[in-house]
DNA sequence: ATATTTGTTTAGAATTGTTCTAAACTGTTG
DNA sequence: CAACAGTTTAGAACAATTCTAAACAAATAT
């Protein structure tokens, strides 16, 4: 029952989170720590923007959308979260910086991760002559049988 | 010289598009042929509705830009047209229909396919449950070498 | 051919996702 | 604890796309 830490989420050692973002040159300020503490609480998540605002206003954080837009774009320019082609409409951030891909469920929405050893591009193609990887994007569309 | 005919657009065989658009159920009208021109005339294409609609006014064609993204909507319904997931913020159309994938030049924002033997998923992920695959996107971001 | 029907085009308004602005606020540093 | 620099915010602005409903054109029936 720490007096000074009275805020709904539970997940309060606030202090990893701290240096988590000192360490990328973000002051940690509450919105960020808040931000963080639903990003950052162990399992991977795909989120927007508008589904984190929402989730974030549930859970009683002040909170408004600009800030969700703004922390999304520094994390990602940070290198703690990644961006995630899935929908020409939306932007998705994956928790999950790692190499890996995603299954999308093209009949609800819903994004999962592809285990890392469960797919592979053996023989990448011949590169355009002077390019080089920056990355690559795998998705895998699926949806109810029959 | 046919003077029904004095578009300005000398690629104007479309007979052969005009029985594209009915055997997809859509009127052969002049603003979808118009596009359909600019479409298939062969080569394989990759258009934003901007984009073709900057390219259908430099061609002299008067057709809005509503109307292209109708078109393109339609075209993609039908199955003439495949969207191709590069940029959260833009809809790129694909004219070349058939599996496969995309090299994306994030220097230039050039989009080229990759040829479809160059490139392949040999073991597929086991899938979720109860689901199916509807399509798969590979995306390679490749940038110039230093 | 002409009229009728139904699908299409269009300008402009509306919507949606995202970024910008500038004023108020808050970490951080000295 | 004052001062500075970075941050947050509401609301405006913006960009891509869709909607609306009126004018129009292709297909069909007459």
């Amino acid at each position: 029952m720490d007096k000074l830490n009275t805020r709904i989420n539970q997940n309060d050692n606030y202090q990893s989170l701290t240096d988590k973002l000192r360490g990328v040159g973000l002051r940690a300020t509450r919105q960020r720590l808040d931000i963080g503490s639903l990003l950052f609480s162990g399992k991977d998540r795909h989120v927007t923007a508008e589904s984190l605002h929402d989730e974030a206003v549930a859970s009683g954080m002040k909170i408004s959308l600009a800030t969700i837009y703004n922390a999304l774009n520094q994390f990602t320019d940070a290198g703690l979260l990644r961006e995630v082609l899935i929908d020409p409409s939306r932007t998705y951030f994956d928790t999950n910086t790692s190499s890996h891909h995603h299954f999308f469920n093209i009949d609800n929405g819903q994004l999962t991760d592809i285990p890392n050893e469960e797919i592979n591009l053996p023989g990448l193609p011949n590169l355009p002559e002077g390019q080089i990887i920056d990355g690559v994007d795998i998705l895998i569309r699926i949806k109810p049988e029959d």
